[in-house]
This record gives structure tokens, C-alpha cells and sequence, in this order.
DNA sequence: CATGAATGAGGATTCATTCAT
DNA sequence: TATGAATGAATCCTCATTCAT
């Protein structure tokens, strides 16, 4: 627990500004084994689940060694943590280069959902990652900090997107954008995080490309016909 | 994983043969502690996942030793295997109950929704337990006899839903059973499985009973509104 | 901690009253594993400390394995406290054989002195795990069930001696019996637990016979000088 | 155990023959430095022992790095060893202090009781040191150079007073310095030594000032009765 | 059927120490 | 003189599983 924390110092301090010259070999060193190490645990975790991987499996997938995962993240559960927050950056670096304010809003709608549906089929580990929290009550989401911050900017998009269809008379009033965000998340995280036990109990394929794009049109579909007046 | 299926073998041969007079009370007692074991490790492998659960801690709560679990399941991953089976089969037995196909197809779609989604707000060792097998990806799923053909009458009955609805033109055709399945499934799915993080993120409540019953008129409408014509 | 616990649970069940005859075998089997472990286990932990120590060697030097330790301990720790209990348990065994208050006070204080002395430089291990225990704040000492009773008759016993000697004029009134045990005893404890620094500082033998019984002899004038009138 | 040897080699060599002018503040610095780091090492391996003490604690607690404990020490035994000998060094310092030779033998005696007991209560660190330094079985001490020597002083001037007691017929003859040493030391040093385990299982306080002032008269008293005539 | 004892392989973590700069 | 990064060898502990009775 501390664990995470004294590691995210480092981490933050070593991030956002490279300084040029005469540190960066070192500084990039340092950063570059962290990140291997991250990286590494981001595919163990979310592939096994947190009880599931092994630090020494982990361990030997890197570059470096063992001792070194406990120099950075202290813990497993240290490392568990970092591999949250990494995950849920990474999302949100992502999302911000849509431009839906200035389209439409039902095509901003449609194409939020159909670009959140692609981001969930794309980023499996962060969505496996997510299950694996959950199985463990959230327990880690409140030592990421900045997690909620993060994730604010989706419901605003959505309360704007609402509040232009509304006035264009396009979409229904007192749609609750939170609520709205939870049906495209539904749509999109279980098409992923059900898919070995659904494809295979149903014989649907849900990995072929097809089967996403038509799946995909659907889950537009679902949410614009909700919407609508 | 040969150890699993050779213990579901023996389970499944010795159990129902058995001799009914005089050896009935020991039957009967063996089968209450295997059903003791049972509902014990449903609910330490639903809260803690497969890596997560102890045979150790299983065996503690339960009325019996831990000798008793490899005596009965043959292994962890055996235990696991008939907790999925035991929990895929409650599910069923829970479904028969309803009489939809007597009603009006969208007053028959709309009361499967809500059904199906009390059902998943009251089975949450179900979905947990679904959320691990998909972390696990669904490898154990297949050891587990008869489970496609408990799952095909939820099927027929939204393709038979649909059929009536569209000669009674209150549905549009084309729909895909399995697809609105899905849907339905996602939905419902999704308030239970993602609770804690959603809840967390976006400071909403997933657990009181107003929250949950908003929902699920939400994720009925939602799903009437995708099937009107 | 909790380990310390049930691993006393265990062995209180088991030492007080053998069953003769059908549980023997096994009873006398899993103590005599216990008993071998503790044995080893008060050796190693009293020669260098609990910190010194290494669960590793002590299992080595046992006829089983470094899990068995941790099955009747549970822990170093729990280990430890059953080690200092053992020990503490013995010395009270030993003193239960004196017949002192039988005997005139001055000689029965004599003798007391003298028999601590012996037993201090026989007793060794105990000794060094008293110092370990020191060192260590005391904080496992409470750990220890009944200790405190059974240092009690100690004390009592100079009570008597104390009330006898001032009735018969040969020894002075208002002796404190607690302080006077602690004059015994830092006369004796530190002539075993200084040993090596006091030896070699001041180029004396404290591990030969001879020097060893004129010390004896000089612990016990020193209290019967103290406590004439 | 070599690199301890070479270690305080090195710094005893290095240490006194700086030249005087211009790199007096460098070694003021670097003087600085070991003291600071010994300061906490003292602290640290006093309460925690040899094996319990933690390099990176250590370090921690300093105002410089690890690295700067293995640049003056060479090891964690080296830093030890400079440990045992700064405390040593640091009694013998305060003992000079004490102008008994020019009091009256038993006054002088008595002083000298009081005076070794609270020095004793004053400096536990070294108590503990000294405990631990036992449990170790002093192989430490011969590592410290001119540690005899410097304990000297005392025998001699217990020789002294035992002399002038004797001529003065105020104490009787044959008392040997050593072993009327070793009873005082006694004395003193296990009230602060065995202060935990005695305190707990006796109930009584051995911490408060008003026990402390009390049981050194009883040290002095006990001492006093043994040398008279 | 049932139980307490036993186990080996592996799992997380820590330690004193050294290297590159 | 000083520092952050790195490391291998322990070190404590846990797990699923099996044996003897």
C-alpha cells in the first residue's frame, strides 16, 4: 500500500518532463526498467487476475530481475495498483482525441458509442483489469489517485451531447448522462468481458471481425433508439 | 484438468445409483456434505475467484474436513467445475417458472428483461462466478456436462417472443434472438459485475433498491424501444 | 500472534494426560514432532536470538521439515513464544524439588541462593532467551499464558523465609521478598549472561568449575550479609 | 568479520592525521558524517540487536545515503564493532570525572555504587549493547582495540579503596577488585537489563524515579554489608 | 466414510551489498 | 565524496495435495 505510493512518487517525478541533457541516460534507464516491469505486469495481471499471476513469472519476462519489481512497487499489490492506474491513463489519453463537440449530436452519440466499442474491443487487458478489480470489490480504485478526476470529462461529453440534442429537439429531455453512460458501457465491456462464456454457450463467434462490426452497429443502434423523443 | 473430469465421472455415477433402503441415511449424508462443500466453495470461489479461494478456508466453514473435498471433487479445479455446474443449473431451474410465452410479446419481453434482471441482482455469486470463468477464459466451462442445452430454451423463447411480435406487428423483424439476448444479457449483466467501479468512479449508488429498481425499468425500455418497429 | 495461539491450543490438549492405550501411538508421534521441533527450536533461538535465528536451519536440525514448523507454530513468531514458554515452564519443574521450608532461614536462604545459581548456569539456553526477551521489549512475555503464577511461589517462599528469619532474630525485619529475589537473581543471572564480555574485559574464567562454585559461594554471602540484623 | 578489521583499520589510520588548514571543514564534514551515521546505528542496533537492525533503516535515519555507511564502515559487522567501541569509549570518558581516591574508602564505595548505578539506568543503549554483545558470545569485543585498557581504571581503583578500607580496618581483608566488581556491576546492570521480563512477571515498576533512587540504596547497601569486617 | 499429520514445490518478500556515474 | 539503481542469495511463509490410521 505504501508500497504504490512511494513507487508513483518516483514515477511521477521521472514522467512528465524528460529533462534533455544530462540526465537522460539515467533518468530514461531507470524509467525505461519501470516501464518494462509495468508493462509486463499489465499482461500477467490482467491475463491471470491478481491472485492468479506470479511475480516470479513476471519477473522473468523482463528485462530485469525479481528484486527489482520490489524496488519499484514494493508490493505485489503495490504493482497491482500502478498497473490500474496505468491502465486507466493510458484510457483516458486516448479519449481525448475524439472531437464530438462540434458534430451533430446523435452522429456524436453514434460515434461515441461505436469509438467506445472499438476502444473495448482493443483494450482487453484494461477491460480484463477491470473485472479483476471488481471480483475484488474495488478495493485498489481509491489508492489510484486522480482516478475519478480522470473520468469526468466522459459524463460532460455526454451531458453536452444531451443538452444540444434535447435543444435541437433530436433527443428526449431529462436524460441522465450517467445512466446513458452506463448503457454504452454494458454495450461495449460485455461484448469483451463475456466473451468466452457467452460465444461459447450460444455458438456465436465474438472475436471475428464481422461478428464486432455488426455487433458494434447494434450497440449504436440500442443507445440511439433509446435517446430519441 | 483430467483430475476434474474423472471426479465429475465418479460423482455423476455414484450418486444417483445408489441402493434406496438401508443404505439411504448414509447416502443422503454423504449428500448433504457434498452439497455443504458445494455451497461453501460457490461462495468462497465467487468472492475470491479461482487463485484467490484456499482449499484450506473452504474446508474450515465447512461441517466436514478438507480430506473430504478431494474425497468428493477430486481437486480444486474439480470443486470449481461443480460449483459452475451447480450454479449454471440453479439458474435454470429458476427460469422454468415464468409463463411468457401465454402473454402479449412485448409485455413477455419486458417481464423477461426485468426478470432477467432481478435474477442477476439476486444470483451475484452467479455472475461473480461467470466473471472468473471468463478471467479463466471459459476453459473450464466445456467440462461441464449438459450446460449448452441448459441455455437453449432462453433462446427459443425470445425467438418465439419475436416471432409473435412480428406478426402481430409490434416488433420489426429480422431480430437475432441470440442477439437480443446479448443485449439483454449486457445490461443486466453489467449493473452487478461492474459495481464497484462504476459506483466508485462515477459516485453513483448500485445498490440500493430505488437505484436498482430505475435500472431496471431503464434496461427495459431500452431493449423495448430497440425491437418496436 | 494468532499462530502462537492455537499452536498452544494444540499442545496444552495434547501434554497434560496422556491416553494410554489407542491414542498413543499417533498422540505420542505428532507431540514427539512437536517436542523434537521445540527442542531445536530453543537451541537455535537462544544461541542467536530471534532475529538471528533461521527457520531453515532449525528445520534442518529437525528429524522433519521447515512446513511441520509452521503447521505446529504457525509462525517465527508463534515459535518463539512457545520456546520462551517451554523454557519458563521447566525452570518451574526444576524448583518445585527444593524442600526449604524445612529447613532453619539463614540455611534455607543459603541454599536458595545457591540452588538459583546452579540453576542459572545450567540453564543457559533459558538464560540467553531472558536476554532475547529483553532485548525485545518483553512484548512476548504476555503471550505466554500462566507465567505469572508460576513465579509466584518464588516469591512466596522468600516471604516465609523472610517472616521466619526476623521471628528467630537472624535476619532483619522489613525485607522486601521482591527485592530480595532481585538481588538473587542479578547475582546470579549476571554472572551466566556477562560471561563473555565480563571474561574478557577483566581476564577472569567464568566457565570453570572452580571459579564458578567461589562465585556460588560469594553470591550466597553477599544476600545472607544483606539480610542479618 | 575480515571487513570489519580492515574497515576500522582504514578509519583509525585515516582519521587523526588530517592536515590542519584546508581540508579541515572536508573532514569536519566527513567526521560529521560517521557520527551521524553511528549516532542512529547506536540507537538502532541497541534496540534491535545485530541481526534486527536494518542497514536501509539505518540509512534511512541518517542525513546521508547507504552507500556513505559502507564508504566509513565497509560492513553491517564493521559498523557494529564502531558501534561497541564508541560506546565503550563513552563510559570510560564519564568515569574519569569521579575524584573518589580522595574520599574516605566506604563513602567512596558507596559513591562509586551509586554513581555505576545511575550511569547504568543513564546509558541503556549500552546496557543493551552489552546484552546483545553476550548473546553473540562477545566475539565482537576483541575487534575493539585497547577495550582492556581502557576498564582498567576501574579495578584499580576498586583496588585502591579495598586497600585503604582494609588499612583503615573499615573493610575487611581479601576482598578481590574483580570479583567485588562483578557484584556491583551486577547490581546495577540488571536492573536495567532484565528491567522488562522482571517488571512483568513481579509486578513491580522499574522505570519510575522513585524505584530507581530506591533500589540504588539497596545496591550501595547490599555492597556496603558485603566489604565490612 | 472420516481425520489429523505430513509434505514438496513454489510464492512473496527482504537482506546486505555493489555498481555506474 | 556522494547517490540512485541494481542484485543474488536467502528468508519467511503458503498452497494444494497425500498418507496413515
Amino acid at each position: 500500500m505504501a508500497a504504490a505510493k512511494s513507487g508513483q512518487k518516483k514515477r511521477v517525478a521521472a514522467t512528465p518532463t524528460r529533462a534533455p541533457a544530462p540526465e537522460r541516460t539515467r533518468t530514461n534507464d531507470a524509467e525505461r526498467t519501470r516501464q518494462n516491469i509495468l508493462e509486463v505486469a499489465i499482461h500477467e495481471m490482467s491475463e491471470k487476475g491478481f491472485s492468479g499471476a506470479r511475480i516470479d513469472e513476471i519477473a522473468e519476462r523482463t528485462q530485469t530481475s525479481k528484486r527489482m519489481i520490489y524496488y519499484y512497487f514494493e508490493s505485489k499489490e503495490g504493482l497491482y495498483c500502478a498497473v490500474l492506474e496505468e491502465c486507466y491513463r493510458r484510457i483516458r489519453q486516448i479519449e481525448g482525441t475524439l472531437h464530438l463537440r462540434e458534430k451533430p449530436p446523435l452522429e456524436a452519440l453514434s460515434e461515441l458509442v461505436k469509438f467506445t466499442f472499438d476502444h473495448h474491443v482493443q483494450n482487453i487487458d484494461f477491460i480484463r483489469l477491470v473485472m479483476v478489480e471488481n471480483i475484488h470489490h474495488g478495493r485498489h480504485l481509491a489508492m489510484v489517485p486522480n482516478l475519478k478526476e480522470m473520468n469526468r470529462p466522459t459524463i460532460d461529453l455526454l451531458a453536452e451531447i444531451c443538452r444540444r440534442g434535447a435543444a435541437e429537439k433530436v433527443m428526449r429531455k431529462g436524460l441522465d448522462p450517467v445512466d446513458l453512460h452506463m448503457t454504452i458501457s454494458a454495450m461495449c465491456f460485455f461484448y469483451v468481458s463475456n466473451r468466452y462464456t457467452f460465444s461459447y454457450l450460444f455458438d456465436v463467434d465474438m472475436t471475428s471481425l464481422s461478428a464486432t462490426v455488426s455487433r458494434r452497429e447494434k450497440a449504436a443502434e440500442v443507445v440511439l433508439k433509446y435517446v430519441r423523443p
